[in-house]
DNA sequence: TGTATTTCTTAACATAGATCAAGTGTAAAA
DNA sequence: TTTTACACTTGATCTATGTTAAGAAATACA
């Protein structure tokens, strides 16, 4: 019997048994969107959490000039959702979408807090997430704070080279807080 | 008997027993900073983290050419440390020192996995922590990366009043990703 | 296969905020 | 009380990135 995905990410950072795994995975419904399809929309509370199996989404905000800002891009086998919204049973203030086929497994809170008791190690699990995807933040702030934009795209080539093979520059340049037009030029000094 | 601010935090995310409260404080080791001494320095590893009772420190590295650059200041009741270094073992880049005299609580990560196994609401609690500093974490990156320097500082302002009684304007300028100068320039626009 | 649409680049000009260099207050130290 | 160091302000100039506008390339579509 061949482990699921999101049970191989689970036990990279906790002990899940064998038993804990089908319980966990029967909580988890799958869901899938075409490309360019809207997993959340601004005023609709997010009710859900998603790991991606596979595919490709962004978490952006609209201003009052109709810009977009993209703050997350997200690839297979990652977390997304509004976690705000989710917790605070708050209307959302973000668009999540995919850029590409993508497939879901998504789970409510109720169900996830069910889950937290039944299985105390993904408790753990999650615990870990925040923290390292805390640190990431505060990392990301740091750079865009205090690191030029063309030290932040050449970081951003190193650590993350599979997104420009899936992911328009135009939505790059927004994760990057530069324009497109910017970009371009930095792209074009070597 | 008076509910000690430590459990007295915990208890507004978890439930947490008298007993466990006895077992958590026992676990942790009551120090005090002067005025502008430093908690970990770029090159140690962070063995600790640690709950301000009361005080204030401020986290920051600094750069080739010899910059401050501020990217925490936290107040009483909160949380801080290196959490890269604290997980990983490995020598932290920044430096942590109080801004004025400082107790703190410290606790090492051994002592915390023990404790996370006696006491499994500490373990959701800090799931709870990590999840709401992540969420502000990328609220503070939206606005670095869209708003401009005046709405950083006008919110700030609002969100945290005490700390412009507390802290020099030098270091909040940093916090807010500007030089003094133009902190200067933008508290003169009324 | 040709046309439309999206993606990316280029150039001229504008601007927020940085840098450099003095200066004025203010508070600790002597 | 005077000295020294730190905190804050002001002005002149500079620079990275934004804005606007246009066109070129690439991709999807008919």
């Amino acid at each position: 019997m061949e482990t699921h995905k999101l049970i191989y990410y689970l036990r990279k950072w906790t002990n899940i048994k064998d038993e804990e795994a089908g319980v966990i995975l029967t909580a988890f419904e799958p869901i899938s969107l075409k490309k360019k399809e809207e997993l959340i929309v601004p005023g609709e509370t997010c009710e859900y959490i998603y790991f991606i199996t596979k595919g490709c989404v962004r978490s952006y905000f609209v201003d009052d000039k109709g810009n977009d800002h993209i703050f997350q891009i997200r690839m297979d086998n990652s977390w997304i959702g509004d976690l705000e919204s989710f917790y605070s049973h708050q209307p959302s203030k973000y668009y999540i979408e995919s850029l590409e086929e993508t497939q879901l497994l998504r789970i409510k809170e109720e169900t996830l807090d069910e889950l937290f008791l039944k299985v105390p190690a993904l408790e753990r699990y999650f615990r870990i997430l925040f923290q390292k995807a805390y640190v990431n933040a505060l990392n990301r702030l740091s750079d865009q704070m205090w690191e030029p934009a063309i030290n932040r795209y050449h970081n951003m080539l190193k650590e993350h080279p599979d997104m420009f093979q899936r992911v328009p520059l135009v939505y790059i340049a927004s994760y990057l807080g530069i324009t497109p037009e910017s970009l371009s030029r930095i792209r074009k000094q070597r």
